[in-house]
DNA sequence: GCCAACGTTGGC
DNA sequence: GCCAACGTTGGC
């Protein structure tokens, strides 16, 4: 996917991330203090350029469920530091560990993303294929595992509001 | 647990 | 630089 370099300051981006809830959930990000947590264990370059080269301050981003019963929309974030080298990266007790990252040559970044807002319906994955506006989502394309991807304002604004916000 | 999709690795 | 083998993702 072509996308400029964010460097304006007003050019706002949406995103799409995706955790599984029994390993990071909505609800263990809202209890962390200020309910801020680092976006960490990203492996994949294509997620790690969206996030490294275009994620800016203040993006939003829905949360998404992923390889659980029910897959979806849970809510929003808002991305509060832009991305920085991840330590996990280099420590070999992490599961995230590479070792081909180093604190001098960091492979792998991160962000940090602040709980914002729950929906006060889930936005089930079903549904959100069901709904016609949002069929050129890249989340709904055939074949998409990206764990970070962008989505047009417009697709945002309409799974908020079918979240009931 | 299956398996399609697809990214990464490594031999050549 | 090609591409087969392998590993991972993630919906079902």
């Amino acid at each position: 996917m072509k996308m400029p370099k964010n460097t304006t300051k007003d050019a706002r981006l949406y995103w799409l991330i995706k955790s599984e809830p029994h390993t990071f959930s909505f609800e263990d990000l809202k209890s962390l203090p200020k309910k801020i947590s680092t976006w960490d264990g990203v492996r994949n370059y294509q997620a790690r350029n969206f996030m490294r080269d275009h994620m800016r301050k203040g993006d939003l981003a829905l949360f998404y469920y992923s390889s659980c019963p029910k897959p979806g929309v849970i809510g929003v974030v808002r991305i509060t530091k832009e991305s920085y080298p991840d330590p996990t990266s280099w420590d070999p007790k992490s599961p995230y560990f590479d070792p081909k990252s180093a604190p001098s040559s960091p492979r792998w970044f991160m962000v940090d993303i602040q709980w914002k807002e729950g929906f006060p319906k889930y936005v089930a994955l079903e549904a959100i294929k069901k709904n016609n506006k949002l069929s050129g989502i890249k989340l709904v394309q055939k074949g998409n595992r990206l764990s970070i991807m962008p989505i047009e304002k417009e697709a945002f604004a309409e799974i908020c509001r079918m979240g009931g916000l």
